[in-house]
DNA sequence: ATCTTATTTGGCAATATAGCCAAATAGCCA
DNA sequence: TGGCTATTTGGCTATATTGCCAAATAAGAT
């Protein structure tokens, strides 16, 4: 893989590794709806706080979420909503997993 | 987290982290164009073939590529062309970083 | 200034992932 | 059949990720 290829591909993984994990798809998902402060999240995950703030930190470091400070929580929303589209198209993904399963099962049957 | 949702997201995780990789968004954009067989994949990447394989194998598993034995070789495809709607998505993601980073340098100069 | 609430950070153990080599397997071809 | 080519699997080490607890930090409120 030449080194500009190698470089890009990086770079797109380190944004998709983000999202990569059952809690932060959660956050990213409420995030899509409104925007969110730690405990309101912590809560809704339930998890550990440091653990979210953690996961909200992987997610703030590939850019897809930004926080801003107001009263005395900090509040985190999505950079990009139209991660929401790709949310979709892994639906996509999932749902011909399933055909495919009910196939393989109707066979089976036979 | 309700059961039902973090079932949900823990399969959108699973085909999530089978992309989250360079090499493996290498071979999705490369199957995206054209089927490949392991052998052509293993040059392109550059890696060791059981490497490849084991990629594949990944991408297989969460329902990404399928795979077709034809002559002596076996040949992977996308299994949803859709996901490049996706890298278009991270894309988005990365110019905004980039130019969030220009922002950030011009306040850094004055 | 001190107390309190919200969030982040450090540290640690458990688990998962990556990539190489060597060995096993599968199926074509002579 | 026996060799050849393509691919997968097992085994191993190095590295990365996860999630909790405890401790540190930040900034409002009293």
């Amino acid at each position: 893989m030449k080194s500009n290829k190698k470089i890009r591909h990086e770079a797109r993984a380190k944004i998709i590794k983000a999202m990569a994990h059952p809690s932060r798809l959660f956050i990213i998902e409420e995030l899509s709806k409104r925007e969110c402060c730690v405990s309101e999240l912590t809560e809704m995950v339930g998890a550990d706080t440091s653990t979210v703030s953690k996961h909200l930190s992987v997610l703030k470091n590939a850019g897809l979420v930004t926080d801003e400070k107001r009263a005395n929580s900090i509040f985190y929303r999505l950079r990009c909503p139209c991660i929401m589209d790709f949310v979709r198209c892994v639906e996509d993904v999932l749902s011909a997993n399933a055909k495919d399963n009910v196939r393989i099962l109707r066979f089976c049957k036979k």
